[in-house]
DNA sequence: AGAACCGGCCA
DNA sequence: TGGCTGGTTCT
């Protein structure tokens, strides 16, 4: 890969064609005419939000974030890529979203594919794969890894029978998204404190976790606490 | 702002339009007052495309050309529609409208589907689909066919770094071993801790390992890293 | 508030 | 791979 440009550096790959005139292939050029959208440079980066900051206070509030926003880092599009550039689709005004892949929640050693479908009605879009240098296993979302980060095994087939399985009352749909509390999935691992100081106070029956002077909020000591125990879990587990 | 840029799915290439040719009327959308269509089923299908000569002076001549100005066109026939059910409580899933008047981007002989969801918090939305009858791939906006009809390929998305890649075309890259710091080549292979503890630090994107309280240093922690690496890959057959 | 998008997940 | 749903951004 190497390319470019506009003209797209593969000859579609995956376009059936069965026949005819029908040609795609007609764009792809630049049109005359086109105006190439003074406001966004090829140069220009994309997300690249530098986060060298060891502020305690920033620490705190990143963390809290991770659950809200996500923040880039750590994983950059290389540029030296294909797409170095930036999609330019307004203009004028919004921005698109700089999402970007993240894999901080990933323990090192772990492996990603991005797997480019060949076929069918969806061909051309993309899957990631996950691979666990250790198990050598395959997964196939970051909700699989996680599972199993924190398991050690992947989720039963639920066979059925008659079982029960149980559960529950009824209704409960539970939202991913509201808040989940302490979870791993909150947990930026990219973005820890050094130091975090637990402490139990006398009336409280509960820990409170500080970094220096500043006391973390709940919500983000237990994701702390669900990341600390899962990365604990890990390490009891193998290493050869 | 410090948004940074677009997404990143949408590499480069010379998005033509502006996207504020949307605000048209929506469709799916019911109106007050509007009854809704005993005869539509949730899934139905609707496929226009009439070309005016209107506003959109780029688009329009991109995707004449791509398709050369078939005179059949407009309405298809809708296939399958397979799950037809819908939540009791929602039996209107309107199509309706002008369609013509907003799909005039959309080549002559693509088709639309509008498509209700059936549950999940979001249930009762309508969701667009775009199905280009050569390719025969389908398309979930309109922002991906244009994509499509200028590029003839889907937008990439790519992780950094060590993560493997698998195109099959066969680029490789090389990088695991190339690299100088960490090699496997430094690795002590009889000499492997028995647990390491792997740390995050602060505003780094890299782990920190440990053995029982000492730092392992930078080197070495590169050096292990890249030695299990190879080990892990090795099987897969991936990595050099 | 709703539409458009698109990543992610799982059958 | 199909395709549906979650959640975010844009209008």
């Amino acid at each position: 890969m190497s390319a470019s440009g506009t003209s797209g550096p593969y000859p579609n790959p995956t376009q059936p064609h069965s026949d005819q005139d029908r040609k795609d292939q007609p764009i792809g050029t630049q049109l005359p005419g086109f105006p190439p959208d003074p406001l966004l440079k090829p140069g220009s980066f994309i997300g690249a939000t530098t986060n060298g900051q060891s502020s305690v206070d920033f620490l705190k509030a990143q963390t809290q974030m991770a659950e809200t926003r996500k923040s880039s880092n750590g994983v950059s599009a290389s540029p030296d890529n294909t797409n170095g550039t930036v999609p330019a689709s307004n203009s004028g005004k919004g921005i698109r979203k700089p999402l970007e892949a993240e894999l901080y929640w990933l323990p090192p050693g772990w492996t990603v594919e991005v797997k480019v479908r060949a076929s069918g009605a969806s061909a051309g879009t993309t899957d990631r794969y996950y691979f666990d240098p250790v198990s050598k296993r395959r997964f196939r979302s970051k909700k699989e890894v996680l599972y199993f980060l924190q398991t050690g095994t992947r989720p039963k087939r639920k066979i059925d029978a008659d079982a029960a399985t149980v559960d529950n009352s009824g209704e409960h749909k539970q939202k991913a998204s509201t808040s989940e509390k302490g979870s791993v999935k909150n947990f930026n691992f990219s973005d820890v404190p050094e130091n975090v100081q637990w402490v139990l106070s006398d009336s409280s029956e509960d820990w409170k976790a500080f970094i220096g002077n500043d006391q973390v909020l709940e919500s983000s000591k237990r994701d702390w606490l669900a990341a600390f125990t899962f990365l604990a879990s890990r390490d009891r587990g193998r290493y050869q």
